[in-house]
RNA sequence: GCCGGGAUGGCGGAACUGGUAGACGCACGGGACUCAAAAUCCCGCGCCUUCACGGGCGUGCGAGUUCGAUUCUCGCUCCCGGCACCA
């Protein structure tokens, strides 16, 4: 065999002959377990970055590993190809988002190939393509339908210069991104999946993904945020007929309500502006300023009163009503009851504008409560100031307060859920046409499932002025499907994360141009191993889990969740150098044109641009980015060190689930690696092989060298085996080096090569080869044959540890005198509790350190230590 | 602000159920080979102290439980992800 490592050609054979014996195809085959293996597919955005190339080495690793444990794999391959970037480039360029798109698909299909992937390239799908999101169409009809899809108003960011609506991304400190404009709340009539007739169920099901991260099922429960609690009225002071409903989880706290504010949208806010203008101005102020829940949170708690009252439903006495604006529309009923004596955010609101704070609860922190705040206020207690109420708990004062008010009409127990249904309609053209009709006079029309797919005109290029689409007449201008009169058609489109909801069910049958599903759907789902990005955790896993759910409630499929087992992914991360201009402007550089400059021990001390040797500034870790200059492209990786040394490197150099940091030299490692098994491998085709007889291992006595050696390689195969199932790979990667490293360790110069070493080393390398096979799949399916151990190393059995290779005579135990260690003592692997102690109690060491002083006890655990305490 | 996560040598990380902290690799230092370089191989490598044997300290910070804590509990600090129109 050829002596140097040379990637490049042994990559591109290996690929050349899976295509060619299309190695990854699926087909269904009841008589073998099944095993779906899905990545998040990607946005194609132009080229693949590193979060990809993680990404799919870890889907690739699991699917291979499954393959040679002899599960029928599934791993397909698509495109959530719609969305905002299209759009941003085609104003950048005047290319059609449709032709970019396909462009840069067809440059990433490449790349994955390059990377070696198994995937079933006969099952790709592309969400821009009519075939796939006219069952979005479809489905979107079904839930209207079922009234699980209705049409209510939303508020959206307005860009007032260009006229157009703006993703919260597109609002950079209040403005638009592009005209620098201030940007205005708008309130659009827009579509709406009722994710909240699920709550529950999606919360409840939570329990048993119990391969999921328990932090993913955290968010999810927390998102989702149900709450026990009482809704209250207040009936209005100037019409006690009405009243205003809020909901508290601190019923308990009633007595201790001092004043009710409204949010700004609240329909009672308005009312009471009518006749005020600063309460009008107040509310208008509110109303434009942020959308996004993150900034609502941090602006500084406003207030104005309303000049209206409610009053007390247990004393009747009048309350001030306020307008503030922390008080959210979209949760509750827009409305609170304020108790500032036990809300951080009440007592804040109260501090600042004077009002009353009357303290209802003896928690451990006191009975009353002077400021500054303290955290311990907000904590359940015994009922303080409350009248007949005075010594329940939280549990008793929430349940006879429920009930009194009950008693007088003026509230009751309810369950409250922080989630809000899905708004699903965009103001955008690259994106799945809503199919609906607008006709002067039947309303609001579906498409007649017959017209569909509503097909998205491809040759639009937007400007940046609103959907292109409007301007589109051979679009817009359509007939009635009820009364065959002129009608418009809708120009929205469809959330992203509608395309991402399903794709995964569509891969089992994404040929079938009749329905949306069929059989081969209840073959292959639910996903068993689903791998993508932590940034995921909440939405696009909650919006799948739901759409499984209504696809589930239309009889398509039988299935509550979608995808058995998650592993998120950390991100890939690279260091950031920049300058600072005399300007102030800053140039960021990338790293791969830095030189680091270390003391002689290897302490960083100054880096510096390669370019003119001149010093830069180290602006820390981050996400790889186009702005922060400091990406790495995975294809010069893959140019340079092949595809084999890239997975290596992503596998090996951090457990997936946490965040990657890129480092050039760690790459350099993991090639010296790969080209040390492949020397290794020469070394053994030319000198060990001869020597090798068959069944040789079973008929040599293997001497303690050689045995420490072959127990060294099982030991690592168990470890490996325990860290495929826990998905720690960075280990995994460790015990193939492991091995090579114990392999090397025997002495192998012909002639003088015994029958034993060569044995055991032929068995190690076929170990490693297997073990490594998911990781490095060209090297070791090329390596595998050309040692002559079989036709196809994806068809041998994965390798298991021996017991009887792992069996030793004596093991050595850790000696702690007082629970410091102070040596070790050896002992025969089948000692005795008292054999042990024994052993600790006259090892000199044991002896030195506890002269003269009574031991107090022993401590044993058997296979690892022995503490002597002693005082 | 709210929800979730993280922090271990110069660096990435390992330590499975509370049991030898630093496996494996990178970087660095020394050496071998070479006319030389690259590649490769060997040795060393947490910090302080010691000629050495050894001793002390050490897993973000501060407490606690335990014979024993990177691991469990409580209180902090800093960093990262998400917050519903980026995907």
């Amino acid at each position: 065999m050829q002596p140097q490592y040379r990637p490049a050609d042994i990559e591109k054979q290996a690929q050349a002959e899976w295509d060619e014996k299309r190695a990854a195809r699926a087909v269904e085959d009841p008589a073998r377990p099944k095993y779906y293996c899905l990545s998040m597919f990607p946005y194609p955005s132009g080229k693949l970055h590193m979060g990809h190339v993680r990404n799919y080495t870890i889907g690739d690793v699991l699917a291979r590993y499954h393959r040679m444990r002899g599960h029928n794999v599934l791993q397909p391959m698509g495109w959530d190809a719609f969305g905002l970037p299209a759009e941003n480039a085609a104003m950048a360029n005047g290319v059609p988002p449709a032709k970019w798109t396909y462009d840069n698909i067809a440059y990433m299909k490449q790349q994955l190939k390059s990377l070696g992937f198994a995937i079933d390239w006969e099952r790709e799908l592309a969400t821009c393509r009519p075939e796939y999101y006219r069952w979005n169409q479809w489905l979107f009809l079904r839930m209207l339908e079922k009234g699980l899809a209705y049409k209510t108003t939303g508020v959206v960011n307005w860009d007032p210069v260009d006229q157009t609506v703006l993703a919260n991304e597109q609002v950079i400190d209040g403005r638009g991104w592009r005209t620098g404009a201030p940007v205005e709340k708008r309130e659009i009539p827009m579509y709406y999946l009722k994710i909240t007739a699920y709550a529950d169920e999606l919360l409840q099901g939570l329990e048993a993904l119990a391969e999921w991260p328990e932090r993913v099922r955290l968010m999810q429960s927390n998102w989702i945020g149900r709450s026990e609690g009482v809704e209250v009225a207040f009936p209005y002071a100037h019409d006690p007929v009405q009243a205003l409903k809020v909901f508290t989880t601190r019923a308990d706290t009633l007595l201790g309500a001092t004043y009710c504010a409204l949010a700004a949208e609240h329909p009672l806010a308005a009312q009471a502006a009518r006749d005020k203008p600063e309460l009008a101005a107040f509310v208008e102020a509110c109303k434009r300023g942020a959308v996004m829940e993150a900034e609502l949170a941090t602006q500084e708690k406003k207030g104005m009163p309303t000049g209206l009252h409610v009053l007390h439903p247990l004393t009747g006495k009048k309350l001030p009503l306020w307008v503030a604006n922390y008080v959210l529309m979209g949760y509750g009923e827009g409305a609170v009851m304020a108790v500032p004596a036990h809300d951080q955010r009440d007592f804040e609101f109260a501090t600042r504008y004077g009002l009353p704070i009357k303290p209802v609860i003896r928690t451990s922190a006191g009975e009353t409560t002077p400021a500054p705040w303290r955290d311990a206020y907000a904590e359940h207690g015994t009922l303080i100031n409350s009248g007949k109420y005075d010594g329940l708990d939280f549990q008793g004062a929430v349940d006879a307060i429920a009930a009194d008010l009950a008693r007088k009409g003026l509230g009751r127990k309810r369950i409250q859920y922080r989630l809000r249904d899905w708004g699903i309609s965009r103001q955008r053209y690259w994106g799945c046409p809503i199919p609906i009709v607008h006709c002067p006079q039947c309303g609001d029309v579906p498409v007649p499932d017959a017209q569909l797919p509503v097909v998205l005109p491809e040759d639009c290029v937007p400007d940046g002025t609103g959907n292109p689409l409007n301007r589109r007449a051979d679009f817009v201008n359509t007939r009635c499907p009820k009364c065959g009169q002129p009608a418009r058609r809708e120009t929205d489109t469809m959330d992203t994360f509608v395309d991402s909801s399903w794709y995964y069910i569509r891969y089992a049958c994404p040929d079938n141009e009749r329905a949306m599903v069929d059989e081969r759907v209840r073959y292959w789902l639910p996903v068993d191993q689903y791998i993508g990005g932590i940034e995921h955790a909440i939405l696009h896993l909650l919006y799948s889990r739901f759409w499984t759910r209504v696809m589930r409630d239309l009889g398509l499929v039988r299935f509550d969740e979608p995808f058995s087992r998650l592993l998120t992914q950390g991100m890939v991360l690279n260091e950031i150098f920049f300058r600072k201009r005399g300007s102030g402007r800053i140039t960021y550089y990338n790293p791969a044109d830095v030189d680091i400059r270390t003391d002689e021990r290897g302490n960083r001390i100054g880096a510096a641009l390669k370019a003119d040797g001149l010093p830069l500034e180290s602006g820390g870790i981050g996400t790889m980015s186009k702005s922060k200059n400091n990406g790495v492209d995975p294809q010069a990786l893959v140019d340079q060190y092949g595809a084999d040394t890239a997975r290596f490197f992503m596998m090996f150099t951090s457990p997936p689930e946490q965040t990657l940091a890129w480092s050039d030299s760690g790459v350099e490692g993991s090639y010296r690696f790969l080209r040390r098994v492949w020397a290794f491998a020469a070394d053994y085709q030319g000198n060990v092989r001869p020597q090798v007889r068959s069944g040789a291992l079973a008929q040599v006595a293997l001497d303690a060298k050689l045995a420490a050696v072959r127990r060294e390689v099982h030991l690592n195969v168990k470890q490996a085996n325990y860290d495929m199932q826990r998905q720690q790979f960075n280990t995994v990667a460790s015990a193939c080096m492991k091995i090579l490293n114990a392999l090397e360790g025997v002495p192998r110069n012909p002639p003088a090569i015994g029958a034993g070493a060569a044995a055991v080393i032929e068995e190690g390398v076929s170990i490693l080869l297997r073990l490594q096979a998911p990781i490095t799949p060209h090297l070791s399916h090329h390596l595998w044959r050309e040692l002559g151990f079989g036709e196809d190393v994806f068809d041998a059995p994965w390798p298991e540890a021996e017991e009887g290779a792992l069996e030793q005579k004596e093991v050595e135990l850790v000696l702690q005198i007082n629970g410091k260690t102070r040596g070790s003592i050896r002992v025969p692997s089948d000692a005795t509790r008292e054999a042990i102690e024994q052993a600790a109690l006259v090892s000199p060491v044991a002896q030195k350190h506890i002269a003269g002083i009574p031991v107090k006890k022993v401590v044993v655990v058997p296979g690892r230590l022995v503490n002597v305490v002693a005082q």
